[in-house]
DNA sequence: CAGCTGATTCGACGAACGTCGATGTGATGA
DNA sequence: TCATCACATCGACGTTCGTCGAATCAGCTG
C-alpha cells in the first residue's frame, strides 16, 4: 500500500463565494475558505509561500526556499500545510521536490477580499 | 453621484508590501501580514467579518450578526481579534457598538495576493 | 436610585499548533 | 552495493487558541 493520501481541498472548488463584502458566507464556505486564510496565517509559511510565488515561473525547489529560520523538518511540515490548504501542488523531478502556486485558488481569495466588485 | 465622503479613509493604514507573486515578504513584514489572515483564519470570525462587510452601509451592530453558533462572550472575543488585526474598527453608539471594516486594509490584502500585477 | 439590556472582560479547560531531533524514504552516483 | 543527498514522517514538548459560564462595565429608562 503507499501512504494515506489527506484530503486536499479541491482546486476547482476555487471561485468559492461572492466577494465578502457583497454577500454573507454560509457556513461551509466559511469552513472551506478560513482553512486558506488560516494556511497564510502564520509568518513563516507566508514567507515560503512568497517564496515559491515570486520565484522564477512560480515554482521553486524546497531547497531554493528552506531558508527561512526553521529546522528543515518544519519547513516540510509548513509546506504539507500549504498543499494540503490547495495552495500549492508539488511535484517531485528526480532528487528534488519542486512547489508551485494554485493560480486559481490565489486569485479566489484576491477576489473574495476586492471591495471594487 | 454626491456622496462626499468616498475617500476620506487612513490612506496609509496598509498598503503593506509588494503583490506575493512579484517579491519576497521580508520577515516583519510577514509578521504583520501573517496576524491579518490569521485573523480571517477562523471560521466564525471569518463569518462574523462578512456579515459586517456585506451589511448595510459596510456597518453593524453586534446584536445584528451575534448569531453564528456560539456564545456571545466568544463573538465578543472574535470581534475583538478582528479590531486588533486592523481589519474592523469599532464605536459606540448608546447602548450599541457598531463594527465596520478597515476598507483600505482589505484592498491591501486583495492586492497582496492578485497574480495579475 | 434601581433595574434592565447590550457588550466586554476574566478565569479555566481541552484541543490544536509550531517546533525540534530522530528516523524513514526515494533518488543519485561511485 | 553502499554512501550520500533531498525531502518527508514520527513522536514529543511547550505554547497558543477557541470556547464557555460567571462577573463586570456601560447606557438606557422607569
Amino acid at each position: 500500500m503507499s501512504n494515506p493520501e489527506v484530503a486536499l481541498l479541491e482546486p476547482e472548488a476555487v471561485p468559492c463565494c461572492a466577494p465578502l463584502a457583497s454577500a454573507e458566507l454560509s457556513v461551509e464556505d466559511s469552513v472551506r475558505t478560513a482553512a486558506m486564510f488560516k494556511a497564510l496565517g502564520d509568518p513563516v509559511r507566508l514567507r515560503l509561500f512568497s517564496k515559491v510565488a515570486s520565484h522564477e515561473g512560480g515554482e521553486a525547489c524546497v531547497c531554493d526556499i528552506q531558508d527561512v529560520g526553521v529546522s528543515q523538518p518544519t519547513v516540510s511540515h509548513h509546506l504539507k500545510k500549504l498543499r494540503e490548504a490547495g495552495l500549492l501542488t508539488s511535484e517531485r523531478r528526480g532528487t528534488w521536490v519542486y512547489y508551485k502556486v494554485a493560480p486559481s485558488v490565489l486569485a479566489g481569495m484576491s477576489a473574495l477580499l476586492d471591495l471594487n466588485r
